[in-house]
DNA sequence: GACGATAGCCCTT
DNA sequence: AAGGGCTATCGTC
């Protein structure tokens, strides 16, 4: 397994990107412990593309494989949402055929690959809903998405 | 069984 | 308008 870091200006945090043939994992982090690479993953280039407002799809394969059916079906479901889009936490579940509004929530919440599985953009039937890594994360993606999502192409 | 990143309804300030 | 209680719903732990 190998990891990068990169720095976010858009909400002033390290992000650690671990990888091996697929994405594992994103995670937020405060500080950068760790020495800078060499060589940056596709994933991490990406990413920093994302937050200049210049990517708005994701190519980086992920492995979510571990993850029970339920959670690998809500979290496939939401990789469809389109950028500066958002869908209700209701919505979701319906379109993955099942009620289990909350359940879907906390599947959510188990969301490995934050911003390639972009999870900020659902949101609650009356409000913003909550997000894992700080619901100031959640509002600052989605503002920096809609600051773009009309800029040129989808 | 209890607990949620829900939702809807029905109160009370 | 905002917040609390109650209930339905269902996948995890």
């Amino acid at each position: 397994m190998r990891f990068d870091i990169i720095y976010s200006e858009l909400l002033d945090l390290y992000i650690k990107i671990e990888y091996d043939a697929r994405l594992h994992s994103i995670s937020f982090i405060k500080q950068k412990n760790y020495l800078k690479q060499k060589e940056k993953s596709a994933c991490a280039i990406e990413l920093e593309g994302y937050f200049e407002g210049k990517i708005k799809h994701f190519l980086s394969d992920i492995d979510i494989s571990y993850l029970s059916p339920f959670e690998q079906k809500v979290l496939e479901e939401t990789r469809k949402i389109k950028y500066g889009r958002t869908v209700t936490y209701s919505e979701l579940a319906r379109s993955i055929g099942s009620s289990a509004i909350r359940a879907v929530g906390n599947a959510l919440g188990k969301n490995p690959i934050p911003i390639i599985i972009p999870c900020h953009r659902v949101v609650a039937k009356n409000g913003i809903g909550g997000y894992s890594g700080g619901i100031d994360i959640k509002i600052r993606l989605l503002e920096h998405e809609r600051k773009y999502a009309f800029a040129n192409n989808l």
